[in-house]
DNA sequence: TATTGTTATACTCTATAACTATA
DNA sequence: TATAGTTATAGAGTATAACAATA
């Protein structure tokens, strides 16, 4: 007899966790769109309207620190502009810089996004025993830290 | 003062099952990819992989089962034929349908898909507390049975 | 007329590269 | 010449709809 593994290794792809969050997270993506379409904004807006929640911010700083690139920051400023979310302020210092900064309107938009997100998580969990959501939460919260996917608080 | 809330509410966005899984499984899907590119194999061809390998199906029925466009199934079995994965038998009792086979390559291509998959776990998930990997894949499964995503066992 | 599979087309999302205006 | 932002283009992935063969 051989060793024992020390990692309980997944048998079949579709009990891996890679499988189980591709799957899941195609899932949560869709349906977090459906409950902020009404809102006018997208899930890629969220983490925008929360990191300008903090600071305003350039659009290359914010291009970098949320890791997309800057011509679909664009594209997202245009569209949170549209909506009132955000002012791109022209820097009299270096007149090649917009600083973008979050309106009031941005702010309640992104409360309304936190509100949203919360309705989905019960849809993703609703069948699931309660319990189990905080510590969910923080498993995964660790792993996504892990992996530079969250923003700086 | 109110009542206290049941559930407990991510206060941000990011703090969201919804966001952290749509995060996570875009992440888990590059490296998945990355790891079967190799193989020929690409992530969505797995479920078809496994699937068949319980037992030979119709082109609509594979498409009903794992939740795809028709169309899909077409380019994804088309695939799987150049790579030796599966068999394409045409019905003598109906000619319109095509009754879809694994092959023994295709059973080698599963396991090593799985072995791909479970490497993936491991960069995931390195750096969290090794028990906490257990009872992540319980929920998730859980969580992806529920909502109707994984195949019959 | 309905069904199986196929093809053609379009749409979403993102990334890459070329461009402008400032520095 | 380098940088901030923009625009134009292309790629991956999926879905929708029109189509051919068979029932």
């Amino acid at each position: 007899m051989g060793h024992a593994s020390i990692v309980a290794m997944a048998p079949q792809v579709t009990d891996s966790l890679a499988f189980l969050l591709s799957k899941l997270g195609q899932v949560a993506s869709e349906r977090f769109a459906v409950h902020l379409a009404p809102l006018g904004l997208r899930p890629r807006h969220c983490a925008v309207l929360q990191l300008l929640a903090g600071a305003p911010l350039g659009q290359l700083a914010l291009a970098k620190t949320i890791s997309v690139a800057p011509s679909v920051v664009v594209d997202m400023l245009d569209e949170l502009e549209a909506l009132g979310a955000v002012r791109r302020v022209r820097d009299t210092a270096d007149r090649r810089r917009q600083v973008v900064e979050i309106t009031d309107k941005g702010r309640e938009l992104g409360r309304s996004a936190a509100l949203a997100a919360a309705q989905v998580d019960a849809e993703l969990l609703g069948a699931l025993e309660p319990g189990r959501e905080g510590e969910l939460r923080k498993t995964l919260t660790a792993a996504a830290g892990t992996l530079g996917l969250l923003p700086p608080r």
